[in-house]
DNA sequence: TAGAATCCTGACCATACAGTCAGCTTAAAG
DNA sequence: CTTTAAGCTGACTGTATGGTCAGGATTCTA
């Protein structure tokens, strides 16, 4: 069940949890802005402090080693991920279902766009950490899903089409908003990303998507 | 008309320019391996030397410094980027020329997956080197195609969609076959990805991107 | 074949960085 | 108030790595 390959963390409580609890967000916080810049590699611990506020030696008081904390944010993140298919099931409309989904994912991108890019640089790199995760728990999910999918077309809501390269083309399409950003910018001729912007590229995705799978727009709930 | 931010080449005619050449093609290939493998700082020279089976003091003979590398094999990688576009035309079928493009842009994350993923990694950076490149000829280069498709839908050949972000869309659903390949194998369960089943998922990413987009499918040529 | 431009390389150096540690400070429990 | 577990940190070390350089080897031209 553990998110992240290596070791289960210690439960034992301790006498000073909130110091602990705090420092901890603190430096992950920081941890995750500078990984997604910098990369792995890129990154350097005493960047990490600064960004955090903290001398370099308190990190390696919390995460022993780059790596453990490295691990740590690769977790986080990933708890962000499998949230938002919960609306994606047999009893939903699949119009709804997968519009919300496409949003929620759209969302993401422009609200926590470094734990985007960790999780991106985690997979161009061969996903040497997050290997056993994502064959594991994103396989069994996934699979799940595509039984949704099937069910659907079954009744005629929506094209016979293979769920799980639908779900990696809704994927990719929402979180190059998030990777890809300076591209995006530079051909949109603008400095940044705004959420208005964000908002016409989710409109356009989610119509293209659910007319290219044939879904029949109607108003049903889950 | 550079496409790498940075000097300019120098152009005059070399004594032993075969020599040259030939040496500078292996070290490009041998870091465009290691450069998508490890980024940019994971990667060192002394690894890109070994895989090109020279010594290193030989790779900064050809290459002043490890950023020169680094431009080389970006250059190399954005000439691969803009070719595929041609076919985009006023005078061409919308189905044909879309359908073309998707699946030539999908070979291209099959046949040269370490080039999409060293263009990723720069874009994850911030793309510090390539950023003018993207500004300028890339922005250019969409502008254009964008008034293709305006064409298009003017004629009622399309639906009446942002070009730029189908664009974005068709980028990120196509080289996330290279960039995300752990992630698609975890999900599909296979160890590699196979021509077959890219073949399956360029056939359906096709068939939901003009759908979705409206297309009307003929036979015209451009 | 002489001369010169170019190619090639082992050995070396300076730097940056992850990680350590001894010892000090703080805060909670009793 | 005392005790002690936990938090904190400046100073240090070993190593990995980008880059240099002096000088030898090769190949082209005249």
């Amino acid at each position: 069940m553990a998110p992240v390959d290596g070791e289960a963390a210690d439960v034992r409580p301790r006498r000073k949890q909130h110091i602990r609890s705090a420092a901890e967000a603190d430096i992950l916080q920081a941890a995750e802005s500078v990984f997604a810049r910098a990369g792995f590699s890129g990154a350097t611990m005493a960047e990490i402090a600064l960004a955090a506020g903290l001398p370099k030696a308190n990190l390696h008081y919390y995460f022993r080693t780059k790596a453990d904390l490295y691990r740590a944010v690769l977790a986080h993140t990933l708890s962000l991920w499998l949230a938002e298919t919960t609306g994606i099931c047999m009893e939903a409309d699949p119009a709804t279902a997968l519009g919300d989904y496409i949003r929620a994912k759209m969302r993401l991108s422009n609200t926590h766009p470094d734990a985007s890019r960790v999780f991106a640089n985690e997979m161009l790199h061969g996903a040497p950490q997050i290997g056993g995760y994502l064959r594991r728990e994103l396989k069994t999910l996934i699979d799940e899903k595509s039984r949704v999918l099937q069910h659907w077309a079954a009744r005629g809501l929506i094209d016979d089409i293979d769920a799980r390269h639908l779900f990696f083309t809704i994927w990719a399409a929402t979180q190059t908003y998030a990777d890809f950003q300076p591209q995006i910018c530079a051909v949109l001729g603008k400095p940044t990303l705004t959420k208005a912007e964000l908002t016409r590229a989710a409109n356009q995705l989610v119509r293209v998507i659910l007319k290219g799978c044939g879904v029949t727009e109607l108003g049903s709930r889950c």
